[in-house]
DNA sequence: TTAATATATTAAGAAAATCTTAAGGTTTTA
DNA sequence: TAAAACCTTAAGATTTTCTTAATATATTAA
């Protein structure tokens, strides 16, 4: 039985994918496209946490939030408009215990509902966010502090582009990654207009510094009409 | 026995929630709703650091804030309305050691705190917590005591910005630490508006004392789009 | 097999980040 | 108070990185 996560965005396409997201997480969400449902849910069910979005047409996150407080104190994350718009909120999301502006990425969502979900259940976490540093298979070591990057003991050198990608891909192995999400997690843009022959050039540059082949890849595989993989 | 802290922010929600995080970290927190009953406890209690809003009915934090000025020099921090009203009261914000505009993290205060805190035991050399005072490295010796530096065991002169840089890069070597971080924590101030380009040129003068070059440093090494660093 | 679609490759120009230099302003020191 | 030391800013140069666009190759479906 897992955890039980309250998602609500009026953009139905949003809260779909903060879903996935957080199912292939394994957690449980309780998704809803306006408040009013999202108010009963706060109600009737047991939630250990929950993401608003603060514009929406019949009730609006603050005020869902209140609504939460009143009874709960698991925590909150806002999701707000982009910066400049949020003057007009100021103060508002302050009973939430973490914000996030759009258009954001999916991953970052999810590493600040776990930070949350942390603190939370365990009720002293002394460090504040603690993320994974460090991805380490197949030879290949991501270091995120030190920025380095090394195969087989060999220091790789990439760019902060190229780094952010292979940490992504390295981060969701054995998964396919799409282009598109590929662009959402390192560029955090919420649609691509570019085409995706970008991340394509930037794969192909990673490909060359790792000796791997696009035919026969040996990390960053090809999946037709899907996306890119490194296997687990 | 652990550290006072005091709160004052009239929106009680926010001086709640602050009070909540603050506790859960081991700090003592006195919070007040308004600035008369804060005034009070300045005058009497034994406080290590203050939060205070800026926008406050009957005393407002400026002013709190030059009360405190006048017989304590522990760390302020201010909370501030949105963005594009400080140009209003850059001059104002002075006294305060940092500030942060709501919304705002709550994690990323309690940083705050812990940086200030940092900061302040370290120039009060008297306080209990016992700090290093020498970094050793390749050649490089840095002794906080004396705010001294060689290399080689030859002299080298820094200017006192010159040396918190080294100091800060030389305490987290091997980690790469982005110019903002830098910033953080040597000016203490919040991000920089402009540009970092001081930083920069700070970083320019100490290579060039160190007879370090900005193509093939042998000490502090540019790690693009990221930030600088000193390998272990 | 062929057309249609998806991915790869390449190289060059654009953009971004950093570096350098120097001047002017501020603070500290004598 | 003047001189010296220091800090910041600004502009332009330089380096690195990113994106674009044109072309090539591979895969799929008809």
């Amino acid at each position: 039985m897992g955890v039980s996560i309250l998602v609500v965005d009026d953009e139905q396409s949003i809260a779909d994918l903060i879903e996935v997201y957080l199912k292939n997480e394994g957690f449980k969400v309780c998704k809803f496209y306006n408040g009013q449902d999202a108010l009963k849910c706060i109600m009737s069910e047991q939630l250990e946490l929950a993401i608003l979005d603060v514009m929406m047409p019949d009730i609006d996150g603050f005020t869902l939030c209140q609504k939460i407080r009143e009874k709960h104190n698991f925590p909150v994350i806002m999701l707000t408009a982009k910066e400049e718009e949020i003057d007009k909120i100021t103060g508002l999301t302050l009973g939430a215990d973490d914000y996030m502006t759009k258009p954001f990425r999916p991953l970052e969502l999810v590493a600040r509902v776990k930070a949350q979900l942390r603190r939370f259940t365990k009720y002293n976490a002394s460090e504040p966010f603690r993320e994974e540093k460090l991805i380490e298979f197949s030879g290949l070591v991501l270091n995120k502090d030190k920025h380095v990057c090394t195969l087989n003991e060999k220091p790789m050198a990439l760019t902060p582009t190229e780094f952010s990608i292979l940490w992504v891909l390295g981060s969701n192995r054995g998964r396919v990654v799409s282009s598109e999400e590929l662009f959402h997690e390192v560029w955090g843009e919420r649609y691509f207009i570019n085409s995706n022959n970008t991340v394509m050039v930037h794969i192909r540059h990673l490909r060359e510094k790792m000796h791997d082949s696009a035919e026969h890849p040996k990390y960053i595989k090809t999946v037709w009409g899907v996306g890119y993989k490194i296997e687990r």
